[in-house]
DNA sequence: CGGTATCCCTCCGGATACTG
DNA sequence: CAGTATCCGGAGGGATACCG
């Protein structure tokens, strides 16, 4: 009841803002992937091959700029750029995982069952 | 985590599944005011001011269409349609519930108390 | 290597008017 | 009452080429 009057105050509500941030297309994998490692523009573009460049620049600028994921520019020749998560990502890691349950409970989605690192391309 | 691989093998990912179905701009409210009340078009359009006829409308065809809520018509003049959230969109408020509150906290969010999950769990 | 720039087209979504 | 119909601007997002 009282999360009626969260939303129908509609002062920001939080579901919506949450939804803002991690709700891009690309996102969620971008913040799994980076929850194990830290991870170069290229190599990330190689393990997600749909998403275009500009897309993929679009969300990681996004996710830094909502202070999820962080970007370390090293001034160098080539350059090199390396993304990480941050520790305010890492709070979003249980909701993504409650996301990723319901959907594999209620949606029928399976591919989470014997998720150990056994899997691989 | 086990994430990382639920979503690289990209089998239809959970997460993406859950979002297309309560990443909707307005799905959100419309749930939760459901969650509450049995509630009929107009009612739901006073409730929520800012969403215009049509985007209402898509936005209860697509919740009925994945399950959340159902549609009741009753064949009168003038017209008479109820819209309630079903067992399935019963499964989802938790889930609703972990967004609103990591947006609260890590968001800076206010305007929650507590929410009323009927849902035991 | 790590991006921009540009083109282009689709779809989202608001506003308004209308109807069975 | 519960929606459609229509118009329209703008954002979303793919493809390709180019740049520091």
């Amino acid at each position: 009841m009282e999360l009626v009057h969260a939303i129908q105050n509609h002062c920001n509500c939080p579901i919506e803002a949450t939804l803002n941030v991690i709700g891009g297309k690309w996102k969620p994998m971008i913040l799994c992937l980076l929850a194990n490692d830290t991870l170069r523009y290229n190599r990330i573009q190689q393990l997600i091959p749909e998403v275009s460049p500009k897309m993929l620049t679009k969300q990681l600028r996004e996710l830094e700029g909502d202070g999820l994921i962080s970007r370390k520019m090293y001034p160098e020749i080539p350059p090199k750029v390396e993304y990480s998560i941050t520790d305010l990502g890492r709070t979003v890691l249980p909701v993504l995982k409650t996301l990723l349950e319901w959907g594999a409970e209620y949606l029928g989605k399976k591919c989470i069952a014997t998720i150990q690192v056994n899997a691989d391309n």
